[in-house]
DNA sequence: TATCCGAATTGGATCGTTCAAGACGGCGAG
DNA sequence: CTCGCCGTCTTGAACGATCCAATTCGGATA
């Protein structure tokens, strides 16, 4: 039975004291070059690793970041979160840090288990993926002044917390813009329900683009909730009263919907598709491609600023690519 | 500023000592009913809890288990992962414990990550997902006996170690009855080369049963790497050399390919994919469906048995079910 | 040679909890 | 009456790291 290795172990093998060697972990800088080696190699000849619920109950921080994980609502769109979500580990690792899940069914719940987290394992900072007007979540955390970041950005003000986001709007504009290269003017949109900031957002680029190339995009769009039967219902209602050549829609769901509704069209109609989610890939289906890795690494970068440093972080709005398949 | 509470200052608002705060924390039975109640008026009054960190260090647990996210290979298959944490979160939650999330790109790097984790986390549990014959990280655990769970059987030696796993031969059995029921004859399987243990236990399902219909399974299989593509080339295969009227398949993306050969076919050629994806439910693909959230549930449960209690852990073999959809 | 200075190092206290051992009062048995 | 035991509760120590104040040491200066 190897006995544990502490800081002690290290100290006596290294014939320093304690607190050299945590000086040498700590604040390398004011101890002596040769004495920081000899106590560098007795580290990883005993193989010590600082244990972290006592460096915890010191400095009270635990290098800890929580995320949550959401019940896969649609599932399709749960591969985004499943992207993102493992970017964040790979990142937070980098730096130092690691991720713990949490889930919870409602607002009320989850405002009740940030409270729990940081009262128990005294959480550095929260992630929070989607924010929507009027947040309450993103409220109490400011009020605790408890460091979070959200990847999206906070709809009603955009300077009150750090956030990170992908350019939805430029997404769906250079779709839009892609269908006009190719020849395409009847282009329809497809989209939620006016009043989401993240469905606004993606329309509004649609229809700026359109706008933009002196074409008008009235009657041209259709709103409702997010599903694969919606957008093949909505769709083969476009296709009945505008006689659209393209399809750009708000999520991967509709458009699979959308290309059940334009199957066997000749000549066949265009469909763009948004998350670029595995389905797409698999299936072919052109889509606006979210820099879901980047997005994760550049919310560590944002966290890890307002935690070791001091600075006042800057929002980061990432802009999308187009997987061009051959649907469009 | 509301000062930090602490079990020192329950016990002074409950006139006792720290240790009786202790007691009525951890062996409740031994304080008298009047003491603990004073006690627990005191915790919810002054809304305490007990800082995870201390006690780590006092009892080396952490409640805390790792759960690997992974790079999210296909995808499609992703989200099998993506279900299965969550219902991990869920239910590792209800039984006082929390999921650490790590990522690594082989077995080597995989066993550094658990060193690290256990070295400054002290995590009390691992959950892996998949194994694979003679697989080292499994050895590596067992050699330091330090408590782990795998969500798929260790092909090598079942009692190895605790485990969880769907019957993938029963569901692929179900799947092939449910198409002789419906007077299926010519029923083809596409699945992966020989050796994984996982593709060899579907083919055993589908061969099986036909074989107990009185149906000569020669000829009519077909082996690959997983993949859209894939799945595609060796339907058409098959529909050239077999003429199969149903074609089961070791995964939704296989049978997504299939979908694509079978496509206009008349007479309809019926298609089963494996996993139950997002995928399979959004554009009406028949599939055998895993119990995640219960599988999940039992790895908890297998987990909690070997640490709180002392008792040995049984395997867990769960049975799927058939999502019966349009293309079968 | 004595004094001083700052860099490097040391020992002790501390974080919040649980463990080990002991104190206290009441009760039944000898 | 005294002893020992049991149930109940209290006290001091320990887990492993960091912070703080004090001390050592080498070298430069007076």
């Amino acid at each position: 039975m190897p006995e544990k290795v502490t800081i002690a172990t290290v100290a006596r093998h290294a014939r320093v004291s304690r607190q050299t060697v945590s000086n040498v972990l700590n604040a390398p800088h004011i101890v002596r070059q040769e004495t920081r080696q000899r106590v560098e190699d007795a580290i990883t000849a005993l193989g010590y690793r600082a244990n972290q619920a006592a460096r915890q109950m010191r400095t009270g921080r635990s290098r800890l970041i929580a995320a949550r994980i959401e019940p896969t609502r649609d599932g399709i769109n749960g591969s985004v979160l499943d992207r993102f979500l493992h970017g964040l580990t790979e990142t937070a690792d980098a730096a130092g840090y690691r991720v713990l899940l949490y889930t919870a069914t409602d607002d009320e719940r989850e405002i009740a288990t940030y409270d729990d987290l940081l009262g128990t394992y005294e959480l550095d900072a929260f992630v929070l993926v989607g924010t929507k007007y009027g947040d309450p979540r993103t409220a109490w955390l400011a009020e605790r002044e408890v460091p979070f970041v959200t990847f999206g950005r906070p709809w009603d003000a955009l300077d009150a917390h750090p956030w990170v986001d992908v350019d939805g709007a430029a997404g769906t504009a250079a779709a839009t813009r892609h269908l006009l290269d190719a020849g395409h003017r009847r282009i329809a949109f497809i989209g939620w329900p006016t009043g989401s900031g993240v469905g606004d957002d993606r329309r509004a680029g649609w229809r700026d683009t359109l706008r933009a190339a002196g074409v008008d995009p009235a009657g041209l769009h259709r709103e409702t909730e997010d599903g694969v039967a919606e957008g093949e219902r909505l769709t083969r209602d476009l296709l009945a009263a505008e006689t659209p050549t393209a399809v750009l829609c708000a999520s991967d769901s509709l458009a699979l919907g959308a290309l059940q509704a334009i199957r066997d069209l000749d000549p066949p109609v265009s469909v763009i598709g948004f998350d670029d989610t595995p389905v797409a890939a698999a299936i072919g289906l052109t889509s606006v491609s979210q820099p879901l890795a980047e997005a994760a690494a550049r919310c560590v970068d944002l966290l890890t600023g307002v935690l070791d440093g001091n600075q006042t972080p800057t929002p980061v709005l990432l802009a999308p690519s187009l997987a061009l398949r051959h649907t469009a």
